[in-house]
DNA sequence: AAGAACGTACAGATAAAACTGTACAAAGCA
DNA sequence: TGCTTTGTACAGTTTTATCTGTACGTTCTT
């Protein structure tokens, strides 16, 4: 719907400054690994006066309601949309988190913790199997001196992403702000 | 290039690891927006015994030469690899960048600045914009409300884009390892 | 200066993803 | 309970990205 409710000449200024907002946002959004017309999906719903639902979302983008359903998914899977109820309505509502700091730190949760957390697995799981075969071919200087290299570089990949687990800590609790104030220092 | 020098048969169970840990690295490298294969690139660089060339590194992944070509670009455009140059030949000679909060710092520095600032100067734009159409649509109430309820929108958002800037000066200048330690305290 | 080796641009082929329409399950309404 | 509406699964199509081979410019060697 949108602009539906002043159609008048005016709005065509409005509309295309919006518009030019939008592709701004959606072409950039593939840092959060998100397609290009998702990313318009989400650039509309930032400017929609109020929740909406996927056949408006359908309508004003011009898309099938298949398309809607799958890039809300993405969306709502990274918590940069909320659904809303309203009563009356069994129709599901959208819209999108407007505090964009929680939509930040959300996306390193969703995303990056999950990768973090895989990886710190494998890893470890790679050393100590690298453990074995170090006892195992003790007797192979050679071997054995590519073994420690790779256990050096596999023990050094584990604390940077232990790093970078607490890292994530310091964002999803908030106190990244204290070094990084929402409001500049003047 | 990987295990040539120890061609027996233990080097099977390290073959695997490394494997499992390239293939690893690789999935998650998604995050950095690199496509699955320059990520596997990437797992096997970060394993090589010494810097390589095209030539290596396409026989290793049985890729061909203009893949790696364009795969390393793409890692050197990230700084996650480096040229090295070795006196003696006119190969190119590339290694990962070991130091892996280095390139966490600088992947931000390289893809969320640019964004980040693109985003503020369209921003801006549209802002001025508008301040010129509420002076002109100063008549008309329901324009002039919407008008101004973008506005704050946007100016919500440089906000918050301003925040994103300043935290990556603070990952640019290390300032974040006082946050948050490299080494986690005991 | 001529030749050889190296890296990349380009165009065509292959693989992956995004999108659509239909069909259907779930949930509310009569 | 039957009827309608809503959202999603699935298969097929279209679009986009990735990969390959050839051709060519550049640089180093002789």
């Amino acid at each position: 719907m949108g602009l539906d409710q002043f159609s008048e000449e005016h709005d065509e200024a409005l509309h295309k400054m919006r518009k030019r907002v939008i592709e701004t946002i959606g072409r950039n959004m593939d840092l959060y690994g998100i397609s290009q017309s998702t990313g318009h999906l989400y650039g509309m719903l930032f400017f929609a006066d109020q929740p909406m639902t996927l056949d408006q979302m359908g309508s004003e983008m011009k898309m099938s309601k298949t398309s809607m359903s799958t890039g809300i998914r993405t969306l709502l899977d990274l918590k940069m949309v909320n659904k809303v109820w309203e009563k009356g309505s069994r129709k599901d509502l959208y819209e999108v988190e407007y505090d964009w700091y929680q939509t930040f730190t959300d996306f390193f949760d969703v995303k990056w913790r999950k990768s973090v957390e895989a990886n710190i697995m494998i890893l470890r799981k790679s050393i100590d199997e690298m453990d074995r075969m170090l006892e195992e071919y003790a007797g192979n200087p050679e071997l054995f001196a590519a073994l420690q290299k790779d256990k050096m570089k596999l023990h050094e990949a584990v604390s940077y992403y232990q790093w970078l687990d607490r890292l994530i800590d310091t964002f999803e609790s908030g106190e990244i702000f204290k070094l990084v104030p929402k409001e500049p220092p003047m």
